[in-house]
DNA sequence: CTCGTATTGGCACCAGGTATTAGAATGAGA
DNA sequence: TCTCATTCTAATACCTGGTGCCAATACGAG
């Protein structure tokens, strides 16, 4: 009994529906040469939703996402946040933040953690970063935990601008430091 | 003629939707206390798509921007590379780039177009970044494009170290500028 | 030839609609 | 008061993309 047929068509069908998960049963049966009841026990075997289903997954994922994805707003969670004095936050490396080869995260992934700690301490909405004078120290690794700490050095309230000091670690090592000078809304 | 009962609904509805695109008509039935058929009515006037249109487009959207978001790997299209010597990227400012209320740049976009040429230009697949020094001249806004050219001062080839200058333009207005030292693999 | 698996077909049913036509409620103006 | 327009509700036919189930057929192995 030529049981292949079956089990390649299992994996073409898994295939074409994780290339093009938009597919209905009755375009499937053109692909595959198949009844589309064929498709439907296909499917079925292969717990494989329903196109509606599929799409609604979707759906909700990237809806979700969208909601949990003010990744670009601030980098890394903020665990910790004393409004002109320090901060806290947590970022880890993950496969998206590596050199590929080398595991190692681009530096401006561990810089953005950094400046958006140290823009958000300030939290004066229209406070900007005019320059910074940063260091890596050792370089942070695919699925490392990085702890950045922010100090206000120099709040100078009225001046216009503020020093702000950021330390982040990976356990007790210190793999970025950098000075931030951070213009501010005058006032608050 | 009570006329404000129908807009009062009809922006109901739209919030509701906003806030919760998975609503089917029959649910919001229950919500605004009218019949199904002028909830229809409301979403043909509305031009408020069916539940299911409504997930087709989000999948796509989800999908899409799956596809196009390799923008961790290299911040900005490189327009030009003569590797150890000078590189230039473009990278436009869009909405996920800024200050919502302000549409000014977050400083770490800019920086990362600048830190991903400094690496590239440099290319040695082990090549990191070991500091910096950056200024932020005057503000990036939103629809901006944004310029960066970076030039190798000492390539040091057997140092170990690189020190590439970049400059990043909208216009010919400068809007940031900085000094990277770039470790790399020796020898090349 | 018979058994078992694989495949196909047909039918009823469902959700979540569209499209259309008809009727009821309401109020405003002549 | 009658009439008319707007708004709302109702009813029906139809569509897509399925599920669930049962029966019929194809086909190869023992």
């Amino acid at each position: 009994m030529e049981r292949l047929p079956k089990r390649q068509r299992h994996q073409q069908l898994s295939k074409l529906l994780e290339e093009n998960p938009f597919l209905t049963d009755r375009e499937l049966t053109r692909l595959l040469k198949v009844s589309i009841q064929t498709i439907r026990l296909d499917r079925l075997e292969l717990a494989i939703p329903e196109l509606r289903e599929r799409l609604k997954l979707m759906a909700e994922r990237s809806y979700d996402s969208v909601r949990s994805l003010p990744l670009h707003e601030v980098i890394g969670d903020i665990l910790d946040l004393q409004l002109d004095k320090s901060g806290i936050s947590l970022f880890e490396i993950s496969e998206e933040h590596v050199f590929s080869r080398s595991g190692i995260a681009r530096g401006h992934h561990v810089f953005a953690q950094a400046n958006s700690l140290a823009v958000a301490v300030i939290n004066d909405e229209i406070a900007l970063t005019a320059s910074a004078d940063i260091r890596f120290i050792r370089p942070a690794r695919l699925g490392e935990k990085c702890i950045a700490k922010a100090f206000v050095r120099s709040s100078g309230g009225q001046k216009g601008k503020a020093k702000v000091e950021v330390f982040t670690y990976v356990g007790d090592e210190m793999v970025f430091q950098g000075n931030f000078i951070i213009y501010r809304s005058a006032g608050e």
